[in-house]
DNA sequence: TACAGGACTGAATATTTATTCAGCATCTGC
DNA sequence: GCAGATGCTGAATAAATATTCAGTCCTGTA
């Protein structure tokens, strides 16, 4: 009658729902209390692990091209997860995010001084991390807000909730990503909130950031960069860009005036981190992908096997510095 | 795309779900499949063996209480089912049965002659018992059809969905369960089809029987005692009744005009059985039992716990032949 | 080539399960 | 003893899951 959790109840419970198959109904008039209450007694039951469910293991990962990609391009860490063919961008990210937020859980040493980046991926990425750790992280912005209406890919955004799963504190780059001209720019870089945090980008151990293309990046996506910026960037050979920076096939930034605008962590900055992970899902990027490994700019990456593939394929047709074979 | 149900993609759906607790929804986009399909896929999966869920066991029977049983009146077999209290009488026979059965399962052995009475919770009992076996049983109808219309707690139903369960041939009593006469009566007895049946009874290794008493039996249920033959009954020091047989509280069947017409096991045949298992839910046949047992028509007990304890309370009072001890 | 039979699919729907909510009981600190 | 907090309950309901069903796509046969 009266409020009865004992192991024998649960156990009833739990032996005619799981191992008779009875439906929650008919529990409910063996132990005489509401179908509601017997949900909750199998919910204590299952935390209580009275009943245990285990699942033979899923293995997300495509292991033989992670070697492919280390060895092709000298990375150092290589994440390639599975994804059915054919997934919407969306439910794809989705994919990466959820399968390689463990990858990345595991990469990341605690106290490591941590540049991150935004993206969509690695929003997705960054909300299926584990909640309960403590890392004691220093979450670091890699760059400046891109407009004033902050969404939740923003590294802004993205930086808190990392900070937050894995223990540790956010430090923001309160500034837009872009100035009007160099010497605003510069004038800002020298405030001392913002030099600090911009200093310690160039002490992190990691990074996580997104890869973006001339034509597909979040500064056309939000209209930032004008017509003139654009052909400015063209004639510079811009392949990619990471945190802002845009980068020939070489993974060199070009002397454009955008660079003298952006406000993010420097290309330099970026070669010094030991671990600069590239969160790309889709096989769109493999060009950029490739000069940006080419100029030391990734030393790894986090990709979709489609991805993975498209990239192998691309650079069995041009061959890229570090390979050491080529297929067939 | 096309139908694909190989590991990976069963274990991709369980891990998803049962790990990573994910609405069968939200499986469905990582898989690129319908929602109904994920739901065919776990169940697959679960089938397929890689969900594996396990049930800490809970232990429906009371040991003690059965010990308490044997000792007490010296039974064989006593089978005590745990029941949360306050049950309807309906959901009181539903647990015993649904915890009897496997305890009956092991009791009857491959290649046994059962006879079989009808009863609501032998009904229950038996409809629980296992699907898939095949034990060669010969089930034999212990009584005559009370009436025309035949439901399914009748002998009749109830065993041949036994032998139709644990495998086997049911041999059916085809005569109504008392006739107007004994003339009539034992003119049927004569035909070979029911001789057969009858005398069939008496080398059963095994009986399931209920028990009832003259207020709360089947035939008063059913309307057919007269006030007559109640009343003449009553005179004989009638306490309780088996598969038609009325019996005093020292367990002989009385003189009756009633004992003349019935068709069913005759209470000698009962008595040379080596197992007869009384199956009973609820606290009000003790005296029935008690006499039934002192008698020798029963020689086991499948009863919830309440109905023990009140069975052991009535023999505490008033003692029973065999008892070796009394408490306090 | 046409066509029946079978297997499989997702949309719609029926069924089952989880959650919300209001009511009641039981503490707790006056 | 009493207001307020806390916790538990089942009815109602929202949400999730299982099943039905009609259509599609094979595959083997005439």
């Amino acid at each position: 009658m009266a409020n009865d959790y004992s192991d024998d109840r649960l156990r009833l419970a739990a032996r005619l729902y799981y191992v008779d198959g009875l439906a929650q109904n008919e529990v409910a008039r063996f132990a005489k209390v509401s179908q509601a209450k017997v949900s909750r007694l199998l919910a204590l039951a299952r935390e209580r692990g009275i009943v245990r469910i285990t699942v033979a293991d899923y293995e997300p990962r495509r292991r033989e091209l992670e070697g492919q990609l280390v060895e092709r391009f000298g990375l150092s860490t290589a994440i390639v997860l599975k994804a059915i063919d054919g997934l919407s961008s969306g439910d794809l990210r989705r994919s990466v995010g959820h399968f390689g937020s463990s990858a990345v859980e595991a990469l990341i040493k605690p106290r490591d001084v941590v540049a991150i980046a935004g993206g969509r991926t690695i929003h997705e990425l960054v909300h299926h991390l584990p909640q309960p750790a403590n890392k004691a992280l220093t979450v670091v912005q890699a760059m400046g807000s891109v407009d004033a209406n902050v969404n939740a890919f923003d590294a802004q955004e993205v930086g808190r909730v990392m900070a937050q799963r894995l223990g540790g504190s956010f430090l923001a780059l309160n500034v837009p990503a872009y100035m009007p001209d160099r010497r605003t720019r510069d004038a800002l870089l020298q405030l001392e909130q913002v030099r600090n945090v911009h200093e310690r980008l160039g002490s992190a151990q990691a990074a996580l950031v997104g890869i973006g293309t001339l034509s597909n990046s979040v500064f056309i996506e939000r209209g930032v960069l004008k017509p003139a910026d654009i052909a400015e960037l063209e004639r510079a050979g811009t392949v990619g860009e990471i945190c802002g920076r845009f980068y020939d096939a070489d993974g060199n930034e070009g002397a454009t005036s955008w660079r003298d605008r952006v406000i993010s962590i420097e290309v330099d900055q970026l070669r010094r981190i030991p671990l600069v992970l590239g969160v790309v899902s889709g096989s769109d990027r493999s060009a950029a992908i490739i000069a940006a490994i080419r100029g030391k700019l990734l030393k790894g990456l986090i990709i979709d096997e489609a991805g993975a593939i498209a990239l192998l394929a691309v650079s069995a047709a041009a061959p890229v510095p570090k390979a050491r074979k080529r297929k067939g």
